[in-house]
DNA sequence: TCTTGACTGTTACATTATAACATATGATAT
DNA sequence: ATATCATATGTTATAATGTAACAGTCAAGA
């Protein structure tokens, strides 16, 4: 059964921490984030092509860290090209639109949970079940920004991912 | 002329965010880390062997991230090995005791500046010289580990990378 | 219609990283 | 002393990740 909290979770950027960790209407959550995805493309004068739509569903499909060749891998089977430009051109568009982000201690790509927010988020990665949620970083943002100041600094940009255990594994009793 | 501060920043780890960016006595600097590190191997029982002496050196010398390749070539025109285990073999004995750390952006290494303190340091990456220097994480963890906290998820390492312009290089007029 | 620009696809290659096995070396243990 | 063992080094070969450069397609605008 789908509670309350799951349609909250599509519809709520601002409190779903861990989404991806956790019981929800992953279809309802899917569908969602592609029809935010076109939107955002209408109101920008964006193309969001068959490919880059598609790598987007597949992302989405997955809320877990996929590597660029296994997303060639699932377009090439759909009668896209299967040559590495295909997926990294693809991906590198959802990146700089913001509808997807890359995680570089994985060499990887996931869904962007609130596209069109223009943030880069703190990426909390379970080392049992590869699955990936993203967390609120304005605290992290600013913690990290004072630190460069006093180095006289100026950052223009941040990659924070956690590594670790998600509740479910932990639930799960994983160690 | 090497001035006090220069003196302290090889001995005073606590104050040497951007140490790498700023004018210091890079020999010495260098030559103490280094017997540091002679140290920190005699307490731990770690061999500190030719190559991974001369691959932190190497590290050392640049204050600058780089790749496995790029000390792999150095240390094979040193006469050591020329195939890539060799470096990543080093690299990686580094990284795991503390004496070098791991860019995941940039797929590269540094060598860290307080080897010994365990810790998991924030790194700023010099986008026009591509120097790095590490920067005090704890502020920085603390953010990470309360948000993270707010899903369920247990930190077991993080990756904290400022990507920008170094203050050497902003004075320098860079854009 | 004819350009033009953006998108897709391909070839070919560059860069980063690891598995697996052989050899050397130095520290026990007998 | 010497056999044994663990660790470290070196090699071959290959895997995984990522890009440059160019050719064909297609739709929008001159
Ligand atoms: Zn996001
Ligand atoms: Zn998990
Ligand atoms: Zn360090
Ligand atoms: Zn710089």
């Amino acid at each position: 059964m789908i509670g309350p909290a799951d349609i909250e979770a599509s519809t709520q950027p601002a409190t779903d921490a861990g989404l991806a960790f956790r019981r929800h209407d992953h279809s309802n959550c899917c569908g969602g984030l592609i029809a935010r995805a076109d939107e955002l493309a209408a109101e920008r004068g964006l193309k969001l092509t068959p490919v880059r739509r598609r790598a987007l569903e597949i992302l989405l499909e997955e809320h877990r860290a996929l590597g660029a060749y296994e997303v060639l891998e699932r377009l090439a089977g759909e009668g896209f090209g299967n040559k590495p430009p295909v997926a990294y051109r693809a991906l590198d568009f959802l990146v700089e639109n913001g509808m997807a982000h890359r995680i570089a201690r994985l060499n990887a790509f996931m869904a962007c949970m609130h596209p069109g927010d223009d943030h880069t988020p703190m990426v909390m990665i379970c080392r049992a079940c590869r699955s990936v949620a993203e967390a609120p970083a304005e605290p992290v943002a600013a913690a990290v920004a004072e630190s460069a100041a006093s180095a006289g600094f100026a950052v223009e940009g941040t990659v924070v991912e956690a590594l670790g255990l998600c509740s479910a594994c932990r639930a799960r009793g994983e160690v």
